[in-house]
DNA sequence: TATGAATGAGGATTCATTCAT
DNA sequence: AATGAATGAATCCTCATTCAT
């Protein structure tokens, strides 16, 4: 695992404000080079071509990801608590940089290339299999509701939180994601906790 | 609402096969034409510019979307099977239809343009306005959970649907989406349903 | 074998006055289009790419050369007139295109891909092969001295032809071709003919 | 006459590799440095522009050249053995360093510039010169035909030699080039000596 | 002596679009 | 209704070269 360089994040960073803010056939070499305030041909001394700007950008996004999960998994305490920690992280994240909302779920965006979507889909499954582990705790501690399959949880628990991202984003950030956000989780944790 | 020629119904057919299929980056005038078998210049006869043909994508899907939500609000009978209407039809339209998996939940492909975007928005709104009307009935008779707001429970209804489709497609079809996402459906209607 | 449009026999044209004055360097699509007068997208109506338009080269030389050595070969008459008229018509041909001289031999330019040399070695060899009749025609009529094998002998012919034109170039046209080619071809004849 | 510094050296050897292997357009100071292990900026310590490489790369040539013939012309003995001795001298070269077949006799390739190609052309004229000498102390001593001019056969002896080299060099090497080179020179040989 | 970072100019190619026919 | 030919602007990327360190 290579760290970036400075310039290297720095272009990461830019790549993901252009697809963000302008979506990601805005996202040119000429227009990221003009956000950093370098010229084309020294992108090219930072990254061999545009596929590995991309790359490097998925890569930072695998890295925000796995670490909630990590961090999730890592934690002590209840399975529920688990997810709250997962559903507000993102709340969190995205509420710093709203700008990363339009993209962090855009697996479209990484569609057009085999080596891209091959990641975005083990990303995705990775990220699927911590679920599933929290989830099987809180199936075996009795805190969640075993009367439904880790795999329809997993789905029921990550497809509402997308969805209000894509929302929020969608509105212009015209919400308190932060807020609304944590309701979402309240009622979500209602149906999936094991009644007492 | 001006009807569409036949021609033009060819094109955004196609267009919908390239976006889908091979992302919207290629969908060119060139590889349009090349799909519908006439020259660049006779697309130019049937639209004035290519984001004419995005718009008139745009409408399709609008109108593939309302008809669904229309169908499910006319319905008689209880609220959960009104979802379970929206559920199976989803999964229906997207088994027959495989490659629109790629674009349907796609809002970023729209997200370059403002006069896209807006009508992306204001159809995710409209949908969720069949689906609160669904919800409130569901509350009024008692069919539905309602210590859960009808946003709440429209994004724990709609999340989940949205992505075992984007699953589906990511996985390149690697299960079977009736199936699953009947299972799916199942499980989210356990948590919904009032208990009796 | 699809015949040259217009603008391709135009654009293979001005590719070899390029090459021809001012080297394969300076073999650009900016400069085959400022010489043609069009705009560089324009060329690719014509030709998908610029391997395309050297491949269009390399057939254009090839029939050239070929019709050559089909007429002497297809001549009646002796060996060495035979061989007279290769010789000369390629002084001919050189005198009246000089720039083609600089081209022509230049197996170099076409070294840098596969498929170029691949043709041209092929090239190489199917004038070495009507040579080869020639000469072995000459072996059995006597007119050619026959301790020399064709192999040989095919060499010794050739040899001489490409270099003083060659030379030619390489002075800059700084003599007569015509009539030093020539005087090349009768010394080469005195050397080559049976002695009676 | 500045003797090369070894790093000039150096990189006039790694320049020739590249010409010889890959071709001239694959010469570029990128190429340059990686093949030499150092940075881009280094060669220029050592080389003021890529033209004055280029103009190291023909003085090798040049030097090369001009040994053989020096070395000829001082040789004690007939003149066909002085003959031979260039044939001999120019299979071995090549035999030992084949890929420099695909460069020695490319005067297209230094014929982009003026200085170069004024170099080449003076080169040409200067080992020609030499043969003179030979050829004429050929005619002098008895030893060669007389009745042709010395331009003439410095033509016939120097065209076929290119040209086998330029035909091995095509059939990647393909034959034996010393046993072939000899059986030429052998060929050519009755035909340029007198007649006893 | 060397390098990391940078750049203006230019490379081939593709884009959406226009125009004469 | 359709096309062949064309184009300005933009695409990604490479070139030889420079400069500060």
């Amino acid at each position: 695992m290579v760290p970036f360089t400075a310039r290297q994040k720095e272009i990461i960073d830019a790549a993901i404000s252009i697809i963000a803010e302008r979506g990601i056939q805005e996202l040119t070499i000429k227009n990221l080079s003009k956000a950093i305030g370098i010229s084309e041909p020294a992108i090219y001394r930072h990254y061999d071509s545009k596929m590995d700007i991309l790359l490097g950008v998925l890569t930072f996004f695998e890295e925000r990801n796995l670490s909630i999960f990590n961090k999730a998994l890592s934690m002590a305490g209840p399975a529920p608590e688990k997810l709250e920690f997962i559903y507000k992280q993102h709340f969190n994240h995205f509420s710093n940089n709203p700008a990363l909302a339009a993209v962090v779920f855009s697996e479209e965006i990484f569609q057009n290339d085999q080596r891209l979507s091959a990641r975005v889909a083990a990303l995705m499954s990775k990220s699927q299999n911590h679920l599933f582990k929290i989830i099987e705790a809180g199936f075996n501690s009795g805190e969640l509701r075993s009367d439904l399959s880790k795999e329809e949880l997993s789905m029921i628990i990550m497809g509402p939180l997308r969805l209000i991202i894509i929302r929020w984003h969608l509105s212009k950030y015209g919400f308190d994601l932060k807020q609304q956000g944590n309701k979402l989780w309240k009622a979500l944790k209602k149906l999936i906790q094991k009644a007492q």
